[in-house]
DNA sequence: CAGGTTATTGATACTCGTTATCAGAAACCC
DNA sequence: GGGTTTCTGATAACGAGTATCAATAACCTG
């Protein structure tokens, strides 16, 4: 079976590149938390930190047909429901997934092509808040999604459909 | 058949409570689209206005089991794509409908009974762009949803989860 | 490091919400 | 009223994700 140093050292020879550190960061902090470092949850790691952008669950199945469909699923959940990953929501519906330990943000989503960003440095929150409690809501949490055009992307042909919702 | 106006009088006696007009208000706006006023379309936007809160499609074919599923699912997507209604995100991920022909707007989310609330007259679109600038993207929308207990809900029992994502 | 416990896996079948297909029915227009 | 054309409903299909459960692999302990 391959492994995840086999998955790591794909199209390149360096023997730990960074993302290996990364595999090795989570697969300790799942420990600290109780869970074991077993192979498929490595590959799926590794495999999540090859990505460059917000991939979809069916990709690292893709990616990784050695690892069952039901645990690959689980494995991302875990990452999520243990903060080591988010998940975000394309413009069209569909569900993505980044890996990022940082505590409460944003994202910005090239709606071209398909790179992430982390938002941070506005307070929206508190600005929520008080709008929500103005019609009588106390505010507990909210979702929210930037969409947009990344620098590397070419400027939209013309007159194309702004805003949303 | 039923037709729109039996649902309209179930369980009361006025010749034409205010959901016909909303109604007769939403069909003449798709007949000017070049839409047909058919009978499922009423029945289906009739059954949505009767809804005091944000609504699923299950709940629609549940409400008239005289109109098709796929006729359902294909009326409420006419529906957003013409913007006589809108979508929200519950915090659990399920996706509801709410009428709603008002432009730009958010959603606040009774996470204890449901409720919906429009959300209005916090500039949070203006800020993001800045935000968004500042990391090189020129933004295009964003989608938020704002999650809270309305007025009418007990506070939680206790030391609740509170923030999200 | 062998052995026992327990968490984890993979194959599969399943659910759920939604969409595609397509022949028949109903709106609209004249 | 009749002819087009849109729309509908039944059904089958779909995609993403979950439940099941026997087999396997990590971990701990001696």
């Amino acid at each position: 079976m391959m492994t995840a140093d086999d998955i790591r050292h794909q199209g390149h020879d360096h023997p730990r590149p960074r993302s290996a550190a990364v595999v090795d960061d989570i697969v300790a902090e799942l420990a600290r938390q109780g869970y074991r470092a077993t192979e498929p949850r490595r590959l799926v790691i590794s495999a999540a930190a090859a990505q460059g952008r917000p991939f979809t669950a069916e990709e690292v199945c893709a990616a990784l047909p050695c690892v069952g469909r039901a645990t690959v699923f689980r494995v991302l959940r875990l990452l999520v429901d243990t903060n080591q990953m988010c998940r975000v929501l394309r413009e069209d519906g569909e569900m993505r997934y980044r890996l990022s330990s940082a505590g409460h943000h944003h994202h910005l989503l090239c709606v071209a092509c398909g790179a992430a960003a982390d938002l941070s440095g506005c307070d929206v929150e508190s600005r929520l808040r008080e709008a929500a409690s103005a019609v009588g809501f106390q505010m507990s949490g909210h979702w929210l999604e930037v969409y947009g055009r990344c620098g590397d992307c070419p400027p939209p042909p013309a007159g194309d459909h702004p805003g949303n919702q």
